[in-house]
DNA sequence: CCTCAGAATGAATGGACGTTCATTCTTGAT
DNA sequence: ATCAAGAATGAACGTCCATTCATTCTGAGG
C-alpha cells in the first residue's frame, strides 16, 4: 500500500458514508425485509444467515435482532411481504373500476402474474424457496393460503361472469380458476428452475393458450 | 422406571437389533438416500441434518461421508434420484406398448402424475425443497432440467401423434405440452401447501378438464 | 478356527451461526 | 450548548453442525 493513501476509508464523506444514521423503525424494517429477498435469491433461503442480511443492508449485525426479535420472525415477516405484494396487486387488478370489459381484465391479470413485476427471479425465487419449506412449516402454510383465497375467490368470481356473459355451457368456473391458477405457479416455476426452455414470452402464450380455449370470445 | 425391566435396552434381540452389520455399498447408499427424503419431507431442506439422516437411518453419524463424500453431496444424489424417479415413471407411460389407444395413454400419464405414488407428500416435499433453492444452485437446476428435457420431449411427441389423429386444428403440441406440464407442477404445488382447499380427486378433475378442453375426442 | 480387509462407529474437532448487551453515537427538545 | 432517549454497533458467547479418524467389529476365505 502507498503511503499516500493513510486515510482511504474516511475519504469521501458524500459517497457512501460510513456515519451511522438514525431512520424510523418502519423503514429500517423494510431496508432489511428488502435485504432478506436480495439475499435468498442469490444465496437461496437455507444459506441466508444473519451477518448476510445485515451487510446486505448495510448495517450492523445487531440490528436484525432489534428490529425482529429473531431470524425465524424475519424470514416469517419476509414472506408475508412478499406474498401481500402478489396478492395484492392481483386483488388490485380484479376489484379495479378503471377496466370494465372482462376481457380486458383477463388480460390485464395475466400482464400482471407474468409481467415484469412478479416474474423477476428475486421474487420467483423468495416465492418457491417458502414453498419449499412450506411442507414442514405450517406457519409458512397458513401465511401463504391465507393471502391466496381471498385472490382465489376473486378470481372465481371474474371467472364466473366472464361465463355468464359469454354463456359458456358446462364451464365450472371454480376448475377454470383453480386450472388456471395452477397453470401461472407451474410457469413461474418453469421460468425459475429452466429459464432457457421457457421464456417469459413463451410463457404468456401458454398461458394465453390456455384462457382462449377457456373463453375464447373474450380472448382472442 | 420400574427395577424390573433394568436391561430393556438390550431385550428382544429379534426386532431392532442393534447389532453392527455389514451390508453392500449401494444398499448403505439407497438407505441413507430414503432417509434424506423423509427428513426433507418431515422438517424440511434447510433443517435437514446429518445426524438427522443417519439416525433415521439406524445408522451411526460417520457413515454419511464414508458413502457420500459430503452431505452436499448426498443432497444432489437425493434429488437425482427422485428426479429419475418420476420421470422414469413417465416415460415408462410414454413409451410402453402395452397400451397402444393414445387417449388412454394420456389417462394413465395422468393417473400416475396425480396418483398415489407421485404425490405423497413426502416426494412432493422433496420435488419442492429443490425447486426452492435451484434459483441460487446451478447444480440442482442442471439435474432437473437434463432429466426434464427428454420427458418433454416425449409429451410433445404424444400431443403431436394425438393432434394428428384427431385432427384438432390450431393446436400447437410444444404451447398445449408445456401448458400441461405447467398446469401439473401447479396442481402438486397446491396439492403440497394448501391440501386444505384442493383434494387429490379434484385436481385429477382439473387436469382432466384441460385435456378435455385441448382434446375432447380422445377425453371425455 | 483363524485372519484380516474394510465396513461401521462415535467421540473429538474446528468453524460458523444466531443472539446478546455494554457501549457509542445521533437527534430533537430544552 | 446541553441533555436524555433510544437507535445502532460489533465483539463476545454459547450452541450446533459437518467432518474426521482412531478404534471396533464383522464375515468371507483360507
Amino acid at each position: 500500500m502507498s503511503d499516500a493513501s493513510g486515510t482511504v476509508r474516511e475519504v469521501s464523506p458524500d459517497t457512501r458514508s460510513k456515519r451511522r444514521q438514525i431512520r424510523p423503525k418502519a423503514e429500517r424494517r423494510q431496508q432489511l425485509i428488502d435485504a432478506t429477498i436480495r439475499c435468498i435469491a442469490q444465496h437461496g433461503l437455507s444459506a441466508v444467515t444473519m451477518q448476510m442480511v445485515t451487510s446486505e443492508a448495510g448495517l450492523s449485525v445487531g440490528i436484525a435482532n432489534l428490529h425482529f426479535e429473531s431470524k425465524d420472525n424475519l424470514l416469517r415477516e419476509t414472506l408475508r411481504f412478499v406474498a401481500e405484494e402478489y396478492h395484492s396487486g392481483q386483488i388490485e387488478i380484479m376489484e379495479g373500476s378503471e377496466i370494465t370489459d372482462l376481457g380486458a381484465r383477463l388480460d390485464a391479470l395475466l400482464d400482471f402474474q407474468l409481467g415484469r413485476g412478479v416474474t423477476q427471479r428475486q421474487k420467483m425465487s423468495v416465492w418457491f424457496a417458502y414453498y419449499g419449506e412450506a411442507g414442514a412449516r405450517p406457519v409458512y402454510q397458513k401465511i401463504v393460503s391465507t393471502v391466496d383465497r381471498l385472490a382465489a375467490r376473486k378470481l372465481e368470481a371474474l371467472f364466473a361472469e366472464i361465463i355468464r356473459e359469454g354463456q359458456y355451457l358446462d364451464a365450472d368456473p371454480h376448475d377454470l380458476a383453480t386450472g388456471y391458477s395452477a397453470l401461472i405457479d407451474g410457469l413461474h416455476l418453469g421460468l425459475l428452475v429452466t429459464p432457457r426452455e421457457l421464456s417469459k414470452r413463451r410463457a404468456r402464450s401458454v398461458a394465453r393458450a390456455f384462457l382462449h380455449r377457456a373463453f375464447p370470445q373474450h380472448i382472442g
